[in-house]
RNA sequence: GCCUGGGUGGCGGAAUUGGUAGACGCAAGGGACUUAAAAUCCCUCGACUCUUGCAGUUGUGUGGGUUCAAUUCCCACCCCAGGUACCA
C-alpha cells in the first residue's frame, strides 16, 4: 500500500475532532500540565512561523499526554487590533466581520495540522463574554489606583492614529508600521506597572525556566539604578535644583547644571531676562527636534544658557545653568550636573561652551590635567579635590559621600526605574471599550458592574482620515452618569491589546465562566500556573512583562492564586528564506522564480541574503501548498528537524524533500513486515535474545532512552527524529527473518512500535494509521510512553580509544565489564601503540572508564 | 557604546559533565534495479600528504593559556545575530 498523507491526515483529524480526543478537564487523579503557545492574531492565513510554534507546542503537549499527564492545550484568538479596522478603511468590510472570517479560515488551517487542541475553550478576546472581565478588572484597577488618567505627552503614531506605549516604539518608530513617532498631548489611562516593579525585578531571579536573556532584557527594561537626588540651591531667587546622580562621587566636579529644554524650569530661570525670547525658540525648535534627532546617529549636542546660576551643595562653587537637548525630561528630575571631567557628554558640552574642569577622580598610574584633557576620564580612580573624601577610592565612598549629603541635608539616596507606567488608551474603534464616563458634574465615573459589559457598538462608520469612529457615534458616547444620573459621556478610547492578552490563558482554564469575576477560582488554581509557554523572541519584553503584572494584579484582586504565570518559557526562533529578487520586477515569490529565471520578463533571479519570511520580501512558503503536496505530517516533521526550536530555521526545499522520504521509508519498511509480525507478539521484558537480534533489541531500547531524553530535558525534536532514523536504519540492514521465526519477528515488530510511538508526538497522523494497521485497538496517542529496559539498551562490549600524549593512535573492543588494570595493560600491549610508542617513556596511564586510555609517555 | 547569544564540512546541524569531532539529514559522486526515466535500495563523501593503509599530518572564527586530554574551561582579539541606547 502507498502512503497517502491526505487520505490519512484527514481521516484522523475527523475523528479527533468527533470524539474531543483532546478536550480534558480538571483530573485530580492526573499530574496537570499546562501547555501553552502564544495565541495568533487572525490576520488571515497562518503563516509557517505559526506553523513551527505550533508544531513544537503539539509534540510536547501529546508527549506529555503519553506519559500520563493531563494535557491542557488551549487557542484562541487575539482578535482585537488594528489590521482588522484598516481591513474596514480600505474594503469596506466590518472589523467584526473580517476577524471572524479570518478566525474561520484559521481554524480550518489549524485543524489540517491535526494539532491536538482542546477546541471547547477557544476564546476570541473580541467577544463581549471575554473582554466584559476585562472591564471589570478595569473598574478594579480604577478603585485601587492601579488606573489612572493623566494629561501626558505621549507617544503617537500619524499613520496608526493612536499612542503607543514606550515599548512599542522602536529606534523612535512605530513597532507595527515604522512610522516615524511624534509626541502629541492627551489625556491618557495608565496602568500601574510601577507598583509592582519591584517584584517584577525579583521574579526575574527566581524563574529558572525562562531564558537567561529574556530576563536579562527585562532587566535591563525596568532599568533600576541606585544614587542620591542633591539640592542645588538657585543664586539671586529661591529654591533649588533637583538633581538624580548615580555618581554623587564626582559631585566636587560638578561645574554646571544641564535642565532639560522641555522642562518647565526652563521658561521660568529665563522669564523676564534679555534672553527670554531665545530659549523660547530653542526650547520650540527642541520639541520639534526631539523624536526625529533621537533616531539619528550623530546627535548633536546643543545647548544655550539660561543667564541663571546655581551652587555645588559641597565646593559652593557657582554653576552656569543651561537648557540643554539630549537630557531627558521624563527621566529622574529633568536636570543633571554635569562633570565634564568624568562623563564623556558633558566633557563635550564644557569644550563647546569652554566650561571648567576639575578633575576629581585620578588614575592610580597618572596625572590628569584638564588644560591637555581630549576626552572625559570615566575608568575607577582616587578621589582627588573633593575635601575630606581626597585619597579614598571612588567606588568605596558613593556611600560615605551619600551619607554625608543626607546628614547635611543637601541630598538623600533614591532609586531610580527605566520603566514607567503603561498607557493602554487607544483611539481607536476595535478594542475593548473603556468602561469609564466622563460627567461634568462628578468628573470620572466607573461604569457599573452590573451594566458591564460595555458593548463594542457595531454600527459605527469609518473613514480614511482616522480620528476613533466610537467618538463619532453620538448613541454611544451619549449616557447617563452612574452618580448623579445627568447627562454625560462615555470615554471613546479603547484599550491596547496588550491587555487582552495578559490574562487570555487565565480564561482558558475556564472559559465558560459566567459569574464574577470570570474566571473559576477552582479551575484556575487547578491549571495555573501555565508549564511551558512557547513563542517568538520578539514578545520579550512587551508581552511577557505585561501578563507577568496583570497576573500579580489578579492575584491581589483575590482572582488567582499565582505569583507568576508562566513556569518555563521556550523562545522559538524565526523561520527565515533566501530572498529572490528579479533586477526588474523587484522581490519575486519563489514560485515566480522557478529555474532562476523571472515568470514575468524571464530575467536571471538574483538570490539574496537569506531573511526572516515576511510577506514585503516575498520569501514566504504558503503552508497550504506544503499540506497539499507533502501532508501535514511532513510540515510538522520538517520544521522540527532542520533546527533546534530556539534556533533561526532556515527553510530548504531539499529539506523538506528529506522529511517526506523519511516517512516514506519508514512506510515501505512497515509494510514489508505488517503481514508477517501482526500476528506476533512484540519482545518484551523476558524475551532473551542474542547475536543480530539482540544487537537491534539494543537499538530499539538506546532509541527509547534517546528520544526520550531529548524531548524531555531539552526540547531537542532534531536529535530525536535523527536517533529514530538510525533506528529506521537499522531496520533496513536487517536481515529479513523468514515467516516462522517469531522470535526474530517479535523482535522487528518491538522496533518498528517504538519507532511508531516515539514519532507519534511528531506525526501524529501516520503513526495512528500504523498503529491501526498492526492491529490495535487503542488508538497511539492514548498509549503509555514507552519505557527502555536498561540492561537492554546496555551495550555489553565496548570500544576503547588508546590515545598517546592525547593523540588518537589505536582502539581496542573489550567487555563492557573489563577491569581498568586489565585494559591499561592490553592498551600498553597493543601492537601499534608499541611501535609508537618506541623509545619514550611511559609516565603515566590514564583510563577514563567506557572511553579511552591515554598514555602520557615522553 | 553596553547587555545577551553565537561562529564546527559544500549546506542544515550532532558531540548531554573536559575524554573517539562531524551523528542524522541535504547536496554531490558512484553502483544496483529498469528498455529508459522517476521512484527505490546500497556504497563513498572535512582538508592535505604519501608508501593508497584498519596509514600519517592537519582541522571546530584568530592568537595565547590551563590540562595527560580543550568544539567544551580561562585571557585577549575579530566577525555575525538579537536587544538596548544621550538613563546622568
Amino acid at each position: 500500500m502507498k502512503y497517502d498523507p491526505t487520505a490519512i491526515e484527514e481521516k484522523w483529524q475527523k475523528k479527533w475532532e468527533e470524539e474531543k480526543t483532546f478536550s480534558v478537564t480538571e483530573d485530580q487523579s492526573k499530574p496537570k500540565y499546562y501547555l501553552l503557545e502564544m495565541f495568533p492574531y487572525p490576520s488571515g492565513k497562518i503563516h509557517i512561523g505559526h506553523v513551527r510554534n505550533y508544531t513544537i507546542g503539539d509534540v510536547v503537549a501529546r508527549y506529555k499526554r503519553m506519559k500520563g499527564h493531563n494535557v491542557l492545550h488551549p487557542i484562541g484568538w487575539d482578535a482585537f487590533g488594528m489590521p482588522a479596522e484598516n481591513a474596514a478603511i480600505e474594503h469596506k468590510i466590518h472589523p467584526a466581520k473580517w476577524t471572524h472570517e479570518n478566525i474561520d479560515h484559521m481554524k480550518m488551517q489549524l485543524k489540517r495540522m491535526g494539532f491536538s487542541y482542546d477546541w471547547d475553550r477557544e476564546v476570541a478576546t473580541c467577544d463581549p463574554k471575554y473582554y466584559r472581565w476585562e472591564q471589570l478588572f478595569f473598574i478594579w484597577m480604577v478603585e485601587k489606583g492601579l488606573a489612572y488618567k493623566k494629561r501626558s505627552t505621549v507617544n503617537f503614531c500619524v499613520k496608526c492614529d493612536t499612542v503607543l506605549a514606550n515599548e512599542q516604539v522602536e529606534g523612535g518608530l512605530c513597532w507595527r508600521c515604522g512610522e516615524e513617532v511624534t509626541e502629541k498631548v492627551l489625556d491618557q489611562w495608565f496602568f500601574k506597572i510601577t507598583a509592582y516593579i519591584e517584584e517584577l525585578l525579583d521574579y526575574c531571579d527566581k524563574l529558572p525556566g525562562w531564558p537567561e536573556r529574556v530576563m536579562t532584557m527585562q532587566k535591563n527594561w525596568i532599568g533600576k539604578s541606585y544614587g542620591c537626588e542633591v539640592d542645588f540651591p538657585l543664586i539671586g531667587s529661591e529654591g533649588a535644583i533637583k538633581v538624580f546622580t548615580t555618581r554623587q562621587d564626582t559631585l566636587f566636579g560638578a561645574t554646571f547644571m544641564l535642565v532639560a529644554a522641555e522642562h518647565p524650569l526652563v521658561m521660568e530661570l529665563a522669564k523676564g531676562k534679555p534672553c527670554e525670547g531665545e530659549v523660547r525658540s530653542f526650547v520650540e525648535k527642541v520639541k520639534k527636534q526631539d523624536k526625529l534627532m533621537r533616531t539619528s546617529e550623530y546627535y548633536e549636542k546643543e545647548g544655550l544658557f539660561l543667564d541663571s546660576y546655581c551652587r555645588n551643595p559641597l565646593t559652593g562653587g557657582e554653576m552656569p545653568v543651561y537648557a540643554a537637548n539630549f537630557v531627558l525630561a521624563d527621566y529622574g528630575t529633568g536636570c543633571v550636573m554635569a562633570v565634564p571631567t568624568h562623563d564623556q557628554r558633558d566633557f563635550e558640552f564644557a569644550k563647546k561652551f569652554n566650561l571648567p574642569l576639575i578633575v576629581v577622580i585620578s588614575p592610580k598610574d597618572k596625572m590628569l590635567d584638564p588644560a591637555t584633557m581630549t576626552e572625559a576620564y570615566v575608568d575607577e580612580g582616587i578621589l582627588v579635590n573633593s575635601g575630606q573624601f581626597d585619597g579614598m577610592e571612588n567606588t568605596k565612598v558613593l556611600e560615605a559621600i551619600a551619607d554625608f549629603l543626607e546628614a547635611q541635608g543637601k541630598g538623600k539616596r533614591t532609586i531610580q526605574y527605566r520603566l514607567r507606567d503603561w498607557g493602554i488608551s487607544r483611539q481607536r474603534y476595535w478594542g475593548a471599550p473603556i468602561p469609564m464616563i466622563n460627567c461634568d458634574l462628578c468628573g470620572i465615573v466607573a461604569v457599573k458592574e452590573e451594566d458591564l459589559p460595555v458593548v463594542l457598538p457595531e454600527n459605527v462608520v469609518f473613514s480614511p482620515e482616522g480620528g476613533s469612529p466610537l467618538a463619532a457615534l453620538k448613541e454611544f458616547v451619549d449616557t447617563t452618569c452612574p452618580k448623579c444620573g445627568g447627562k454625560a459621556r462615555r470615554e471613546t478610547d479603547t484599550m491596547d491589546t496588550f491587555v487582552e492578552s495578559s490574562w487570555y490563558f487565565d480564561r482558558y482554564c475556564s472559559p465558560d465562566c459566567d459569574t464574577k469575576p470570570g474566571l473559576d477560582r477552582k479551575k484556575l488554581d487547578y491549571w495555573m500556573p501555565v508549564d511551558q509557554y512557547i513563542g517568538g523572541i520578539e514578545h520579550a519584553i512587551l508581552h511577557l512583562l505585561y501578563a507577568r503584572f496583570y497576573t500579580k494584579m489578579l492575584r491581589d484582586f483575590g482572582v488567582l492564586g499565582v505569583d507568576e504565570p508562566f513556569t518555563n518559557l521556550l523562545t522559538q526562533g524565526m523561520v527565515c528564506k533566501e530572498t529572490t529578487k528579479c533586477p526588474e520586477h523587484g522581490y519575486v515569490f519563489p514560485e515566480q522564480a522557478a529555474d532562476g529565471k523571472c515568470h514575468l520578463c524571464g530575467k536571471d533571479i538574483i538570490i539574496g541574503k537569506t531573511e526572516k519570511m515576511s510577506k514585503s520580501l516575498k520569501n514566504v512558503i504558503d503552508p497550504d501548498y506544503l499540506v497539499k503536496t507533502y501532508g501535514a505530517d511532513t510540515a510538522r516533521m520538517f520544521c522540527l528537524f532542520a533546527a533546534p526550536p530556539e534556533k533561526d530555521l532556515e527553510w530548504s526545499d531539499q529539506g523538506v524533500d528529506g522529511s517526506f522520504r523519511f516517512l516514506g521509508r519508514l512506510w515501505r519498511i512497515f509494510d514489508e513486515y505488517v503481514e508477517d509480525i501482526k500476528t506476533v507478539a512484540p519482545a518484551s521484558a523476558g524475551t532473551a535474545s542474542d547475536g543480530e537480534l539482540k544487537a537491534l533489541r539494543r537499538k530499539t531500547h538506546q532509541t527509547i532512552r534517546k528520544v526520550t531524553i531529548d524531548i524531555e530535558d531539552r526540547f531537542h525534536f532534531n536529535t530525536a527524529i535523527s536517533a529514530v532514523m538510525e533506528l529506521v536504519n537499522t531496520l533496513y540492514a536487517f536481515g529479513r527473518p523468514a515467516k516462522e521465526n517469531t522470535a526474530a519477528l517479535a523482535v522487528v515488530r518491538e522496533a518498528i512500535e517504538a519507532a511508531v510511538l516515539l514519532l507519534c508526538p511528531i506525526v501524529p497522523h501516520m503513526t495512528e494509521e500504523l498503529w491501526q494497521m498492526l492491529g490495535h485497538k487503542t488508538p497511539a496517542s492514548d498509549m503509555p510512553w514507552p519505557v527502555f529496559d536498561p540492561a537492554i539498551a546496555c551495550e555489553d562490549e565496548m570500544t576503547i580509544v588508546i590515545q598517546i600524549n592525547g593523540k588518537l593512535r589505536s582502539r581496542m573492543t573489550v567487555s563492557v565489564d573489563e577491569g581498568e588494570e586489565k585494559i591499561k595493560n592490553n592498551a600498553l600491549a597493543d601492537e601499534k601503540i608499541i611501535s609508537f610508542i618506541g623509545d619514550l617513556n611511559v609516565h603515566k596511564v590514564i583510563y577514563v572508564p567506557g572511553k579511552l586510555v591515554n598514555i602520557v609517555a615522553r
